[in-house]
RNA sequence: GGCGGCGUAGCCAAGCGGUAAGGCAGAGGUCUGCAAAACCUCCACACAUCGGUUCGAUUCCGAUCGCCGCCUCCA
């Protein structure tokens, strides 16, 4: 059960082992909040929340550290035309997007820092790097100077040496030694938030407080450091460079990069307006559940097509699901026998769902281990071949992916009186072979969102899904 | 132009040296008063193309074509 995981770094699987046995140091480039996020942010999200969560469930304690980035270019301008301080605004967005991790059932991290808060310790990593050299003023603003590292391009594989002919020219640029330099702390600029620090008036470079929070709160060498790949270059590189030649130590062990989700071919981005935000769906009527399910079933380094096809596909896979643990709990009140077949063959899913999952998580493998076992359940049900250490064995297969893909199948339990006595109603009229009534009674449940399926072991309701 | 990734059935998607998991959709069947669900059967003889290595390649190597990403803010 050794976790293997791809690392950007060598751009191969390497076994997994945490620097301290046991725990687990994660670090998970969260959001800048100047707009609410949109589903190919979470596809992210999720799949680090799925890192997180298998990380558990293979017994590492894990402490996780998410940034919010409060402040950068984006959130000062939309700060301003909104008129509202730049706490204000961004506080409206930090809401939502807890709002919205909890509406996709993501799992807290144990941090969530802000980098207005950790402005000190900014500014006590960039004087560490000014002190070694690594880092030049000039009016007002520092930069980072990349011929001062050697390691520069490592992570990305660019040749810092070359590109520097195409860079773009920004208004910074003049007063950097090489167009690739990059920002550390930027000087005050015409009505822009501002800071008064030790290195004088101004607010962190973008970059500057993934280092600062994640070493501050995790150690100068920590196990895993992830993202999307749009963020291997610059931003991934950047803070390697900052973060090391500071230290003199490795910063990240893992370097674990997400694919991008498409739309029409092409990523989804806020620049690009192509993007859905987890709102849109909602008001759309589309399941959270079905939602989660659909970003998690496609392996994270694979880019991932969205469309509403395949949202219903997921809907469809995941009501099977639904209906299956359903029908285990009907169907656990009146067992006899111990049985035992199936809970042979239960373990051996489980096992191999669990490789898959180690296998640098897998997630498509592991589920079709999972919809074998759908299929010998419903089969060991149908010939009365379950008894209870059968029913204990598949209850433990679905705990494992519920608690992995943080999805748990099932269904409401409850059902008021009216519903139960109508559906009592309809079993006498169908004994009575009085159907006109029976299809009544159905029809009217339907409409009240219960589906009715006359089984040989009963009569089995559901409710009605998307 | 530089760097990286991808191309498996109608759709989604695993596998990655020994002859193709799983889901959705579809067809037939069993069950059922009907319906639904479930189960059974069927649904890829070359896994983009062309070469090469090998006893053997979807899986390794090379080339070609197509698509995407990064090189500029971005999960």
């Amino acid at each position: 059960m050794t976790l293997r995981f791809h690392n950007t770094l060598t751009r191969r699987e390497e076994a997994f082992e945490p620097l301290r046995p046991g725990e687990v140091r994660l670090y998970t480039c969260g959001p800048t909040v100047y707009d609410h996020a949109h589903i190919g942010n979470f596809r992210t999200y999720l799949w680090e929340d799925l890192l997180r969560r298998h990380l558990k469930l293979r017994g590492h304690r894990v402490t996780q550290v998410m940034n919010l980035t409060d402040v950068d270019d984006k959130t000062i301008a939309n700060a301003r035309s909104a008129g509202l301080t730049l706490e204000d605004y961004t506080r409206r967005y930090i809401d939502a997007f807890f709002e919205d991790l909890d509406a996709l059932g993501i799992e807290r991290a144990e941090h969530y820092p802000r980098a207005t808060a950790f402005i000190p310790e900014i500014v006590r990593l960039v004087q560490r790097l000014l002190q070694k050299g690594h880092v030049y003023e000039s009016r007002g603003s520092f930069y980072f100077k990349i011929s001062s590292f050697p390691h520069y391009g490592r992570l990305s594989r660019l040749d810092a040496a070359s590109g520097a002919g195409q860079s773009r020219i920004d208004s910074d640029e003049y007063d950097k030694d090489n167009p690739r330099d990059f920002a550390v702390w930027k000087a005050p600029r015409d009505g822009e938030p501002f800071w008064q620090t030790e290195i004088g008036p101004g607010r962190p470079g973008w970059h500057m407080e993934c280092s600062a929070m994640s070493m501050h709160l995790l150690g100068e060498t920590f196990d895993i450091h992830t993202g999307g790949v749009d963020n291997i270059f610059p931003h991934h590189e950047n803070e390697i460079a900052q973060s090391e030649a500071a230290t003199g130590k490795p910063f990240v062990r893992y370097w674990m990069h997400a694919a991008h989700l498409i739309v029409d071919g092409e990523k989804m981005s806020k620049s690009k307006g192509n993007y859905l935000t987890l709102r849109d769906l909602a008001a759309r009527g589309y399941d959270m559940r079905a939602i989660r399910f659909m970003l998690l079933s496609v392996h994270y380094r694979k880019p991932l097509n969205f469309t509403f096809e395949g949202l219903s596909q997921a809907q469809a896979a995941l009501t099977r699901l639904d209906d299956l643990a359903g029908r285990i709990e009907q169907a656990a009140a009146g067992l006899q026998g111990e049985g035992g077949a199936l809970a042979a063959t239960a373990g051996e899913r489980l096992r191999g769902m669990l490789a898959d999952l180690d296998s640098d998580l897998n997630t498509a493998g592991a589920l079709g281990h999972l919809f074998e076992l759908v299929r010998e359940i419903h089969s060991a049900l149908d010939s009365g071949q379950f008894g209870r250490r059968d029913l204990e064995a598949v209850r433990e297969v679905l705990g494992a992916f519920a608690s992995v893909f943080g999805i748990r199948p099932g269904q409401r339990v409850d059902l008021d009186a009216e519903i139960e006595s109508a559906i009592r109603r309809r079993s006498e009229a169908r004994a009575r072979r009085d159907f006109d009534e029976a299809d009544r009674i159905r029809d009217d449940l339907l409409g009240h969102g219960i589906v009715l399926e006359d089984t040989p072991q009963g009569v089995r309701w559901k409710r009605k899904s998307a």
